[in-house]
DNA sequence: ATTTTATTCAACCATATAGTTGAATAAAGA
DNA sequence: TCTTTATTCAACTATATGGTTGAATAAAAT
């Protein structure tokens, strides 16, 4: 469903953002993706389907071993709301600096 | 520590993105953010706190009331992260187009 | 001085999350 | 065929999260 609290809520980890860092070089396999990281492939492979599941990554099957790669669409649900929320905030700011140039010409 | 963990950990939760969004008519009190949600003053009184802890909000005490606003600021470790690697993509379709008009023109 | 109002604190509960280990599956290589 | 390799599945543990209720605090109103 691509919502956005699945996908706020996969960034929201170190780990995770770090395993989309990985994929910058392009699709890796799952025990590629593991073995800089301090913990089991297991984890590594949860932390993965998280990303899976929220849209960030797509998985190419190829025999026994799965590729992963980052889906940069998966981020426009998390980037839209922050840049509407900025956006709105921008509108007030400016309103409020325009309505004391105003007050200021009043004088 | 204002991290990035904590920003996108506080976002990924509609009751508090809601709050946020209340926060757009300016400065409330905590019963009034409360007010609209189907849940407890107090599970609301939680999430300002994540809010605030996330450096999202900010707290101004007027006696016994407390008076909340958003702290656009905040959003900066979320955003910087999303286009950081958005742009960090961006260069990586490009570069891959660039490579395919070359190749076409190569003919 | 007493009561009401605004809010937090504390304890608790249910569920989710991040990790572990061990077994299962299934493809590749000997 | 047997073994190794790549990965997931299942069960379990510890801690975090999102909610509840009830008590504590402290300011305002009567």
């Amino acid at each position: 469903m691509l919502s956005i609290d699945k996908t706020l809520g996969a960034l929201a980890d170190p780990t995770r953002r770090e395993i989309i860092a990985q994929l910058n070089v392009g699709e890796q396999r799952v025990s590629d993706i593991a073995e800089p990281h301090q913990m089991s492939l297991n984890a590594v492979s949860k932390h993965i389907k998280v990303l899976e599941d929220a849209g960030l990554l797509i998985r190419r099957r190829e025999g026994r071993t799965h590729y992963l790669s980052f889906r940069p669409d998966g981020l426009e649900p998390a980037a839209e709301w922050i840049e509407r929320t900025r956006a709105m905030w921008a509108r007030r700011l400016d309103a409020l600096e325009a309505a004391l140039v105003a007050d200021e010409s009043e004088k």
